[in-house]
Order: C-alpha cells, then sequence, then structure tokens
RNA sequence: CGGGGUGUGGCUCAGCUUGGUAGAGCGCUCGGUUCGGGACCGAGAGGUCGGCGGUUCAAAUCCGCCCACCCCGACCA
C-alpha cells in the first residue's frame, strides 16, 4: 500500500447514524450493520466498511484538484451482524480488514488508482502465497460499476467461480454468463422426441398431453421420457415494483436469483395460493403459453423448443417455442462448469473458492449525496471520484493454510508465518542442551527474528509433533550433538535437516529465509 | 427465519432403545522407570448427567417447556 503511494490513517469503528443516512445506506443494508443508541437517544453504527467516513473526511479536506489523487487506507476491526457466523474464521461478526480508498478528479483517473490497486494486490496475494484468480464481480450493496474479486481456490471457500481455461475469462457465478450453446439445448435434439416441433424455430403446433400428478422437472422428464433440457423450468415470483411475474429458465439450468434482482428489483417466490389465485392452476403446471402474467425468460429460450406446463392441472403442452409466448429474455440463469465461455469457444470450470480481496470502482456514487467536491482547473465544482479496496486478514491466512498444509499440519509460506523459526530442545531436562537452546533462541532474537521457543519438558514426538503443526518455516533443533556446539536446522516443507554449527546459524537462518523470497 | 443434530469429570465420547448404586480413553496430581517422531508401571483426584417442571417406589434414561451450541438452508461486499 505503501508503495502505490498510500497513507495510512485510523478511522472510527463508530459511526455516527448521519454519514450513513447521508450515503443512503442506513435504509439500504439492513439488518447487517449493527446499530445502537448513545446515552443521548442518537442513532450509531458499527462501521462495516469505510466509504461513509473517508468521504465525510474528503469533503472536508479536499477543496482543489491539485490535492488529487488521494490514497487512503487503514488496518482495522469491521462489524457486520451476519446472519449466520460460519466457516471457522471466514464468516466472523468481528474481522480485521485492510481497506484503502482512492479519490480522484474523474474517471479515468480513477482508472488509474483502479489499476495501482489491482497490481498492488496480485503482488500482495502472490507474496503471500496465495494462489488466486481474480474474477469479475457483483458490486452488491457498494453501487459502481466495476469490480473485481480476488478469489483463492479452496474446497473450503463459500464461494464459487467459472473459469475459462482458453481464454481466461473468470467471474463470479452471480454475475457469470455463458455463450449460446445450441448443442445443449432443446432445438437440436433428435428429431422424434417429443418436444421437438419440425419447423425448429418456427412456432409449429402444440400438442397437450396429459401429465398427470408430473410437477416437477424429475417427475414430468421421467414421465415423458425427454432430458431436463427439454423442459422449460417456470417459475412464480412476487415482485415488489411488478407485481406477480412468471420466469423462465430451461429445465436444466437454474435461476440466478442476484440477476433477476437485478431486473425486477426484490423479490420472492409465489406461495401456492397465491399462484392458484393468479393463474388459477397447480405450481407444477404453470406455463408461458397463454399466461396473463408479465413474464422474463432466460436468453436461452430463445431458441429450442420445449415442453412447458400447460396452465391446466394435470396438462403440459410440447412443442413450446419462443414465438408461443410473450416474454423479456433476459440473462437469467446461474452459469456453471461445462458451459461455454462467452468470448471464446473454450467451456467453463467451475471453483470453489474464498473470497480474500475485492476491488470496486465506486464513482461519484458516494461523493454525489455527502457533498464531497473540489474545484477543477476551470474552478467549476466537480464532485470527487472514488474507488475502494478491502482484503480480508483472517480471510488471507485461512486461504494460505488451506492452500499450504500437508497431513502433519500448517506449512506456513515465510512471508506471512507468524514466526520464522521454532527452536526447540529435544530433552529440556539436559542441562547441556537446555542452555545452549537458550543461547541460540537468544541471538536469533537478537538478529531480529520472530522465534517460538519450545523448552518445555515433554518427550521428543510430541515437540517434533506440535512443531510440526504449529508449521513455522524453519525448525531449530537442539539435541544430542549440543555438547559438540551443533544443532540441527530443519526445512518444515521439504522435511530437508541440515547439522548446523551454533557460530554459523544466524547467518544459516538468513539464509534460507531469503532464498525462500 | 426454516430443517436437522448435540448437551454426561478438563477434553472426546459411551450409557438412554428396554428406568434400578455414573463409565471409558485422553488429560491432570503423586512416586518410579523412560527420553530423536505423540513412552511405561503403580497410586490418586475429579461429574448438581444443560435448566425447570412432570410421570414413577425409583429418571442421565420416559414426557413437556425452556436455554445453549453445532450442521444444512434462507441471508451475506
Amino acid at each position: 500500500m505503501d508503495a502505490i503511494g498510500c497513507q495510512e490513517l485510523l478511522m472510527p469503528v463508530i459511526n455516527p447514524a448521519e454519514i450513513w443516512r447521508e450515503s443512503g445506506r442506513w435504509d439500504k443494508v439492513g439488518e447487517e450493520l449493527f446499530r445502537f443508541k448513545d446515552r443521548k437517544g442518537a442513532d450509531m453504527a458499527l462501521a462495516m466498511t469505510h466509504e461513509e467516513v473517508v468521504t465525510w473526511l474528503a469533503a472536508r479536506e479536499v477543496r482543489s484538484y491539485k490535492q488529487l489523487p488521494q490514497l487512503w487506507y487503514h488496518i482495522q476491526t469491521k462489524e457486520r451482524d451476519e446472519a449466520r457466523p460460519k466457516s471457522g474464521i471466514l464468516r466472523t461478526r468481528e474481522f480485521i480488514m485492510k481497506d484503502s480508498y482512492s479519490l480522484d478528479v474523474d474517471v479515468e483517473a480513477m482508472q488509474v488508482s483502479y489499476d495501482k490497486h489491482v497490481a498492488a494486490y496480485d503482488r500482495i496475494f502472490a507474496r503471500c502465497g496465495v494462489r488466486f484468480l481474480r474474477v469479475e464481480s457483483d458490486n452488491g450493496m457498494m453501487g459502481g460499476a466495476v469490480s473485481h474479486e480476488y478469489m483463492a481456490p479452496s474446497p473450503a471457500g463459500e464461494d464459487e467461480v467459472v473459469v475459462c481455461d482458453a481464454c481466461g475469462y473468470a467471474a463470479n457465478v452471480e454475475l457469470a454468463v455463458a455463450g449460446a450453446d445450441q448443442a445443449a439445448g432443446g432445438a437440436d435434439r433428435a428429431a422424434g422426441g417429443p418436444a421437438t416441433s419440425p419447423g425448429g424455430e418456427e412456432a409449429g403446433a402444440l400438442v397437450e398431453v396429459a401429465t398427470p400428478e408430473a410437477r416437477t422437472i424429475d417427475e414430468v422428464t421421467a414421465f415423458l421420457g425427454i432430458a431436463a433440457s427439454e423442459l422449460i423450468k417456470c417459475l412464480v415470483v412476487v415482485s415488489q415494483e411488478r407485481g406477480t411475474i412468471i420466469v423462465l429458465v430451461r429445465g436444466d439450468h437454474e435461476l440466478n436469483e442476484l440477476k433477476l434482482r437485478r431486473v425486477i428489483g426484490e423479490f420472492r417466490l409465489a406461495t401456492a395460493d397465491e399462484v392458484a389465485d393468479s393463474l388459477g392452476v397447480g405450481i407444477g403446471f404453470v406455463g408461458p403459453v397463454g399466461a396473463s402474467l408479465d413474464t422474463f425468460a432466460d436468453e436461452t429460450l430463445r431458441a429450442g423448443t420445449y415442453v412447458a406446463g400447460a396452465n391446466k392441472d394435470g396438462y403440459h403442452v410440447t412443442g413450446v417455442t419462443a414465438a408461443h409466448f410473450q416474454a423479456e429474455f433476459r440473462d437469467l440463469r446461474t452459469v456453471g462448469g461445462g458451459d461455454r465461455c462467452p468470448h471464446c469457444d473454450g467451456r467453463l470450470q467451475s471453483e470453489r473458492v474464498i473470497e480474500v480481496g475485492q476491488v470496486f470502482q465506486l464513482g461519484t456514487q458516494y461523493s454525489e449525496p455527502m457533498n464531497a467536491r473540489y474545484l477543477d482547473e476551470e474552478g467549476a465544482e466537480r464532485p470527487i471520484v472514488m474507488g475502494s479496496y478491502g482484503i480480508g486478514l483472517a480471510r488471507v491466512a485461512a486461504a494460505v493454510v488451506e492452500q499450504h498444509h500437508d497431513e502433519n499440519g500448517i506449512v506456513w509460506p515465510p512471508s506471512v508465518a507468524p514466526f520464522a523459526a521454532q527452536v526447540l530442545s529435544v530433552r529440556a531436562s539436559d542441562a547441556g542442551q537446555s542452555e545452549l537452546a537458550d543461547r541460540v533462541y537468544g541471538e536469533l532474537v537478537a538478529a531480529g527474528f520472530e522465534v517460538l521457543y519450545d523448552d518445555r519438558d515433554l518427550s521428543p514426538g510430541i515437540k517434533f509433533k506440535d512443531a510440526d503443526l504449529l508449521g513455522c518455516p524453519l525448525q531449530v533443533i537442539v539435541g544430542k550433538r549440543a555438547a559438540e556446539g551443533v544443532v540441527e536446522l530443519k526445512w518444515r516443507a521439504t522435511g530437508e535437516r541440515d547439522d548446523v554449527p551454533v557460530a554459523g546459524l544466524t547467518a544459516a537462518v538468513r539464509a534460507a529465509l531469503d532464498a525462500s523470497f
């Protein structure tokens, strides 16, 4: 952060509600924001992130374009009232974040600050030993336009991304798009299947078929002997802004609620009663053809011929194409492994990941409402253009451990190891060993290394196992050759050991750590 | 908020089905032996069985309510 010109600040955890009201997030973020009242009854919040504080500060400090750009960062506790803290240290209600903020004169300048952060983050994660993907992401409640997430592949992760190994396209499944892929769709099924109409894209004949008691995708595919990809999945949702509407995705696809939310705003699934009231049909037999509600369909359904609910209890219709119903086509489905890359002919792979960082181009999302403005060269007042950039420290630690361990425990990369080395005496009850171990520990500390010392009088097996478990990059073992002034230097990562005279130990440790960078 | 699970020495758990004097392993204490990859022998200490109420001659065990924690989902920068 310092290397790209950031200044470190310390910002308050306790925020007056006022600044959160100014930014609009007091009402927008909901229960995730910890709120309380002070003794005077004034609303307060525990900051979950610091855009408001930064913008408030910028509004008071920045007057002129000559003061820009500014890059500010801090490393601090953040608070979020998570609905369900889980996964060890991956999702907690109190956590430490490094976050920084850029203040610029315009979008082009902000892009420069953004690119600086991307470059710095690439270096930071590489140095921490984290294998990561930088993926396109959703901005969530942050607002703004462009956003990327830093994702560390790990089965322990809570997020999922898709990656094209041909062109490098990578995106969070929350917003990933897939290329058109006719092959998997209903249209190209071999003729003769019940879903295929001879006319292809033209509106062929609709045929009503009795499908008693076949409501779910599984039941209908089993009953008709067709693939799920030949069905239209028909969901009825209630939107705050648009009322009750129909949403269509292909039978083998999943609705991406985030994508739909971007189209229709907040929504929930309709209850069976609501479906019956608005369409007069049971929930398993709803279809787009002849339905009286506004309809949104996933792009995939533009092509192909499908089976869909007949809006009549106990019946489905076959031969349904896009020409048979009125709908607004949008990208609404969740992309997964095996889908076609939107940018090339490659296939997408999906991967579980730990989100370790995220960068946002905020634009004037905060500076406009909070009046953070400057005078440009012409003397015109303009809003500051902002970016924000976060790294979850505990998550980095978790990702490092998930990616660097073996059957014996953690294998810390030297850059992030809590201690560079662990000194242990094999037999603490042996005066010679203890004295030498004390001396070695003292010398290493004096030489500026962070050292952990296991001087417990326990059996050697326990001490070796514990040292491996803790995973310091180097172990200095003071044992049977103590009398000769020789100790053993062991590399945790490889298990490689060298006997080293105490006189050369400090130099050997320094050389070993230098070599690992 | 919905679904599932678990609460028994410090820790991990058995016992509950079929009610009848509360157990094991690890850890801990003391003595002795051992000592380069989680040693061994011997002797000990340690539990209102999550809480409240009920059934019963008798409840860790059966019933009801409550509490806490864990997992899955919803949710989530």
